[in-house]
DNA sequence: CTGTATCCTGTAAGATACTG
DNA sequence: CAGTATCTTACAGGATACAG
């Protein structure tokens, strides 16, 4: 379609497109708080929001749902007394674990270098 | 402080930390999709413009003045007729590139999920 | 060409109160 | 305990016009 073309402009688009589904997918303030978070253990609604600093239930509420939604987490209802509801990763939502791992990464030789 | 800490408690915080150094640095619609951009070849003003679908003006210079002032981004301006002005990676911002590798493979693999 | 200056809007996200 | 319902606000981000 276009006459000057550096590089191959398919594998650019698809590029540019896959940091965009993934982005989309980890939008918001909180999702990869939440992932990180779960990375470690499955957690209730209540625990997960004294582990994550700062979140209002209703944004965690609705982060899950997005996660849920997107299958990269599960929910399971447990009925208990007052019921109980857990939250854990599937195996898709540890496959994001590589990304999260970089920025752990990244982030703490971030503030390494800061303190320079 | 507190009595009943499962793992080592210091170590889950440098971890929530690092992810939340990492998001505030790549914060926004279209860092990630600069640096990316950035990561193929140094461009000018309109190029990345031009590269970076749909971004404006105005934010494409906001982006790049935050990437610049977090030592990401090198802005160069060569005095020809009228001025152009090269961005490109610095070192540190080419550090980023694990990160982006992983988005762009998680987000490959997903839409190709998404076909099934 | 490389931006900045305005103006405007939608939406993310916080606070608070309430329900099964 | 595990959420939902409302209300409110701040700010990211878009459109447009203009400047050096």
């Amino acid at each position: 379609m276009k006459d000057e073309i550096e590089y191959s402009d398919e594998a650019c688009n698809v590029h540019h497109r896959a940091i965009q589904d993934t982005m989309d997918i980890l939008s918001g303030k909180w999702k990869l708080r939440i992932v990180g978070s779960l990375s470690l253990n499955k957690k209730r609604f209540m625990e997960l929001k004294a582990h994550i600093n700062g979140i209002a239930a209703k944004m965690l509420s609705k982060e899950l749902q997005d996660l849920e939604m997107n299958g990269l987490v599960k929910r399971t209802v447990i009925e208990t007394k007052p019921i109980t509801v857990e939250y854990e990763l599937t195996a898709y939502g540890h496959s994001l674990k590589p990304i999260i791992d970089q920025m752990v990464i990244w982030g703490i030789q971030h503030r390494k270098r800061l303190k320079d």
